[in-house]
DNA sequence: AATTGGCGCAACCGCCCATTG
DNA sequence: GCAATGGGCGGTTGCGCCAAT
């Protein structure tokens, strides 16, 4: 495995590529297309396998390639799409004209995370003073209840990269939570305890899959549910509110209280757009202290996987013509707002590419 | 001037899936 | 139906550059 099979034979050069060896793969492949792969490096006269003279192609060799660093709309479209795709590189690509899955990936990893985790421990900041405050209070059965405003709730992401909180979050110091994340970062902690912030169903409640499903809370608070419990059902995990960021308040006031919670199995690809509900409000009246949150479009299961293509083009189509309309450095914040998506955003596009 | 550590990026690896014989 | 093959994708590695010491 890993090797096709032109590559495991004899002669088959690795490693960097040399301007002879560029000029020979665009000549022949400008003369000829590329056509089998696996013959290309026969026919152009290259030691190299043709999954190498493939990925060189498609990722340097190319004339359509767009060179040289992001513009702040193509870092604002990737922030953007990679709240609502996740690592699905090639597929920001795509949206991307000119750009790469490898380019798109790199400069994720090398500026934009970087940008992610340092915001991330500020929220961490806002969080624990929130769980500090006299206003947010943990009940008898592990709710979380934000008294001053029922509406604001504590989220988590099971996005990966968007790693959950430590139940010993509530109880321990902020130190060891910022540590914590920084392990989860660095997948150095891999096998911690971590919460699901869920709907306040009641744990007293015997839960199985074919009960009437349980309903989002117009008010109140959300339970913690370790990832690893064994306790039965209660939905355990299903289903988590999208977050590019971690913790979060997010005013889940536009969730009609009727409004139900689907199970994981009656969601499958084909329907879950029907199944999730859409935000009719803009997020802007929010109290400023509440803006970290980066809220794409309502919720959606923890398996990223569920998120349909049609889901997925239709909020590239929304925030493409957005960024269409509104230059970024002016006006990205109103933009965002009307996509639900604040503060982060914002933070980012605004100085990840500044140096 | 030499060393070190961080960073960006090109390339490779490992896996999955579709196609083909 | 099955194995071999090829294309594609996301994760990871390692090299080279550069700034800090």
């Amino acid at each position: 495995m890993g090797h096709h099979s032109c590559c495991n034979k004899q002669k088959v050069k690795r490693g960097l590529w040399s301007p002879e060896e560029d000029e020979k793969l665009v000549n022949y492949i400008s003369t000829y297309g590329h056509g089998c792969w696996s013959s290309v490096p026969k026919l152009a006269g290259l030691q190299r396998c043709g999954k190498s003279c493939r990925l060189r192609w498609i990722n340097y060799l190319r004339p359509d390639l767009k060179r040289g660093s992001f513009s702040p709309q193509e870092a604002s479209l990737i922030v953007q799409l990679h709240s609502i795709l996740g690592n699905r590189w090639a597929q920001i690509a795509k949206q991307l004209p000119g750009r790469t899955d490898n380019e798109v990936k790199n400069f994720w990893n090398s500026n934009i995370k970087k940008k992610l985790i340092s915001h991330e421990v500020s929220a961490l900041a806002t969080f624990s003073g929130h769980l500090q405050n006299p206003n947010a209070s943990i009940n008898n059965e592990g709710f979380i209840i934000l008294n001053a405003n029922p509406n604001l709730i504590l989220t988590t992401s099971a996005h990966q990269d968007q790693p959950c909180l430590p139940t010993s979050t509530l109880q321990t110091s902020f130190d060891h939570l910022i540590d914590y994340k920084l392990d989860q970062f660095t997948n150095l902690n891999p096998n911690a305890n971590l919460v699901h912030l869920l709907p306040s169903i009641s744990s007293s409640t015997n839960f199985s899959p074919h009960d009437p499903r349980p309903m989002w809370p117009s008010s109140g608070g959300y339970r913690l549910q370790p990832l690893d419990s064994d306790q039965p059902v209660v939905a355990s995990g299903e289903f988590v509110t999208p977050a590019a960021t971690l913790p979060q308040y997010v005013d889940i006031s536009f969730l009609h209280p009727t409004t139900t919670m689907p199970k994981l199995c009656e969601v499958g690809e084909e329907n879950i757009c029907s199944s999730i509900p859409q935000i009719p409000a803009p997020l802007q009246d929010l109290d400023p202290i509440i803006k970290l949150s980066s809220f794409s479009n309502g919720y959606y299961p923890q398996d990223q996987c569920m998120v349909t293509n049609q889901m997925a083009m239709e909020q590239i189509d929304m925030i493409m013509s957005s960024i269409l309309q509104n230059p970024p450095c002016s006006s990205l914040s109103s933009s965002s707002s009307s996509l639900g998506l604040t503060g982060l955003s914002n933070d980012l596009v605004s100085s990840s590419w500044d140096a």
